[in-house]
Order: structure tokens, then C-alpha cells, then sequence
DNA sequence: AAACTCGTCAACCGCAAGTAC
DNA sequence: CGTACTTGCGGTTGACGAGTT
């Protein structure tokens, strides 16, 4: 079909804004509302096209427009909401209150992509060489393509361990669930990062047994491929004992096939992967944290159980032992780039557990399909 | 001090989906 | 149902400032 043009290019202003066009357009659209863009820079008295005045509006005049750097958590959420979602701007802005499309767009450009690049990270697929977090974005954020043995990146000696094995065994059986599973757990645990900073968080000891089961496993994998930067880069981050702190001892890792041992993902942090769900059939873990619903009249679809996967943690964990609600528990602006880049190079690996996590305790056909 | 490079981000462009007629 | 028009989106551009040579 045909289209003209967006407006009449003779006697329409580009380029940037002044401040009286700025207000010109603030006070028409305060006084009528947008209306129909292509007449209103006629009627606001405005020599530019109607297009111009709209990406104007949305893009920096709207008042709901948070202004100032992003946020660690909110970083976080782009890389997490990218690795599902890629290139969706406006569908990644939709989850960030305040921040537009263009604003995100620029920023993960600008500032994401390339540490991703620095770390050994994929932009495009998020995909770590030779590492869990490839194998696992595989099977999670592209459900339609087999995992190959081929993502283990021909290292034999990983392929011969048994936990692999089963952990690959996990994923290929999940390669038919729909991704939206997996957005519907981002959603949620952007939820449930507010949820924090007002509540006590459950721990480890009240999950179900399967979830233990995977804490088990995940650890013999990461050890046996002896992937990237991973390792080098928590130790550091992960002492023992934090004060104020006192960590479960069901959280501490044991290698079943070797002697090493090794520091947990949430040892000396604040926060752990929980399931939670909604139902009676299994106790909330903490009841000090009520139900979502409650909180938000959020409701989940099917599922009717929630997951806390260990995305916050590290947000906690600069500043611990300060309390949860505290501001200063989230990294803020005045944190370093080395500190967010130590810690974006654990978020692939962080933001799959919750769905394998959530798929050990009901596999396909099984409990959850029943209920 | 001038020229150059680089990073940032507001704004533009073209396309496609949605909507009205 | 087809066409004209509007809106929204993602990729790209270019102005500008800061840093470097």
C-alpha cells in the first residue's frame, strides 16, 4: 500500500528541541491530550511534524519518565529481559517503569553490549563460551533448537561426567516447553525484587528435596567443565561468613564425583532461590513473606507457584549486612563499572536456575500437569 | 592550542502493524 | 475487502562534549 509522507517537509523544523518548543508541546498536550499527532503540532503552534512531536513527548517530556542512570537492578533486567525478548525495545521498556524504549536501546548500545563483549559474552545470544549459562540459554531461551552435545564445546572430559549428563538429560526433555515460561518467571522475579526490599527472604533449608538436588548438580558441572570466568570471579565476591550473616549448612555445596569443594552461588548472601508457591500443598518458606497476590493483586497463570531464583543476590550482597529495605542494598550508580562487570558476568548463570529448578520439581507429564 | 578520536544520546528514518472509512 | 492514514517500533545518524595526541 502506499503511503505518503509523515508530513510536509517543507517549513517543519528537525533537529533539537528548544525549550519553548519543549513547553509549546508540554502545555498543549497537558491542556488536550495528544490527540491525533499529525494535527497537533498545527494546533499547538509548532513548526514540526507530528512524528517528531510524539518521539519528543514519549521519549523525554511524559512525566513518568524516570531521568538519571540506571540502576543495577534495572540493568539486570535489561540483560535478563534481552536474553529472552532480544532487540524488543519497547517490550523490554514495558517492564521498566519510566524508561523508554530508546533510552534502553541506548543504553544497553552504549554501556551493556560492550561489557557483555568485554566478558566473553554474546550481546545477541548471551551465550558464554563454553560455560553452563550457553548450554542452559539454549535449551531455555530457544526451546525450538535441539541442544547439541557440540554446546559443551567438544570438551570430552565435561561429556563423561555424569551430572552433565543428567543435567543435558534435564534440558533435552525441556526443549518442548514454551518460552513464555521463562518470561513469565522474569516478570515475576522483577516482582519479586521489590517484594525484597520490604521482606525477609526464605531460605534454602525449606525448599522442596529436587531443588536440593540441583544445588548438588550444578556445582559438579560448572566443575567439570572448568568454564570461563565464572569461578574466578565469584570466589573473590563469595566469602564464607558475612557478618550478621550465618549460612544454612544445607546450602553448601559437596561435589559427589571429587573432593573439591565448593562455594555455593548465595553462600554469605542475603537471599536464596526459593520456591514458593500458593497452594497448601507446600509450606511458604517463610511466612513472614506473604503471598504475591496479596501484595500485588498479581496473579499467576497455571502455574500457582512461584520461583525466586538468585537474580537479586548480588544486589544485596555489596553492602551486607544492611537491612533489605535499606537503599544502599542495591548497587547504585556510585557503584564501579569492575563491580557491575564482575557481577553481569554471573547473571546468565544465575537466571536459569529457576527454571530448572522449577522443571526438576515438575517434569513434563508429571505432577504439575496433573494438578 | 588545534586536531583528532571516542562516547553518549536525542532525534530521524523507513517499515510494518493497526485502525478507520 | 481494499485503501488511506496513524501509530509504534527498531536501526541508524549526527551533534556535541570530553578526553587524548
Amino acid at each position: 500500500m502506499g503511503r505518503g509522507p509523515c508530513c510536509d517537509k517543507n517549513g517543519v523544523k528537525k533537529g533539537p528541541w528548544t525549550p519553548e518548543e519543549d513547553d509549546k508541546l508540554t502545555t498543549y498536550i497537558q491542556l488536550q491530550g495528544p490527540g491525533n499527532w499529525r494535527s497537533l503540532p498545527k494546533n499547538a503552534g509548532l513548526q514540526r511534524c507530528g512524528k517528531s512531536c510524539r518521539l519528543r513527548w514519549t521519549n523525554y517530556l511524559r512525566p513518568d519518565i524516570k531521568r538519571g542512570k540506571f540502576s543495577f537492578e534495572e540493568e539486570e533486567t535489561i540483560i535478563q529481559l534481552h536474553s529472552i525478548l532480544g532487540n524488543r525495545w519497547s517490550a523490554i521498556a514495558a517492564r521498566l517503569p519510566g524508561r523508554t524504549d530508546n533510552e534502553i536501546k541506548n543504553y544497553w548500545n552504549t554501556h551493556i553490549r560492550k561489557r557483555l563483549l568485554r566478558n566473553g559474552i554474546d550481546p545477541v545470544t548471551h551465550a558464554h563460551l563454553l560455560d553452563l549459562s550457553s548450554i542452559l540459554s539454549s535449551a531455555l531461551c530457544n526451546p525450538s533448537s535441539l541442544i547439541s552435545l557440540s554446546t559443551l564445546g567438544g570438551n570430552t572430559q565435561a561429556l563423561l561426567n555424569p551430572d552433565i549428563l543428567r543435567l543435558y538429560s534435564i534440558l533435552s526433555s525441556m526443549k518442548q516447553e514454551n518460552s513464555d515460561l521463562f518470561l513469565q518467571q522474569i516478570q515475576e522475579n522483577q516482582l519479586r525484587n521489590s517484594l525484597l526490599q520490604n521482606h525477609a527472604i526464605p531460605t534454602l533449608s525449606s525448599q522442596p528435596s529436587q531443588f536440593q538436588n540441583l544445588v548438588d548438580l550444578v556445582p559438579a558441572c560448572i566443575s567439570a567443565a572448568t568454564t570461563g570466568p565464572f569461578l574466578n570471579q565469584t570466589t573473590p565476591l563469595m566469602p564464607a561468613n558475612v557478618e550478621g550473616f550465618s549460612p544454612n549448612p544445607t546450602s553448601t555445596f559437596s561435589c559427589r564425583n571429587s573432593q573439591e569443594s565448593f562455594v555455593p552461588f548465595n553462600e554469605g548472601l542475603v537471599s536464596q532461590p526459593c520456591f514458593y508457591r500458593n497452594n497448601t500443598t507446600t509450606t511458604t518458606a517463610n511466612p513472614t513473606v506473604p503471598e504475591l497476590e496479596e501484595l500485588s493483586g498479581f496473579q499467576s497463570p497455571n502455574n500457582g507457584y512461584r520461583i525466586f531464583s538468585t537474580d537479586s543476590v548480588i544486589s544485596t550482597r555489596l553492602t551486607s549486612p544492611g537491612p533489605l529495605n535499606s537503599p544502599s542494598t542495591y548497587i547504585n550508580s556510585s557503584s564501579t563499572e569492575d563491580d557491575r562487570e564482575c557481577y553481569s558476568s554471573l547473571l546468565n548463570q544465575k537466571s536459569c536456575m529457576g527454571v530448572v529448578a522449577r522443571h526438576l520439581e515438575f517434569p513434563p507429564g508429571g505432577q504439575e500437569d496433573m494438578r
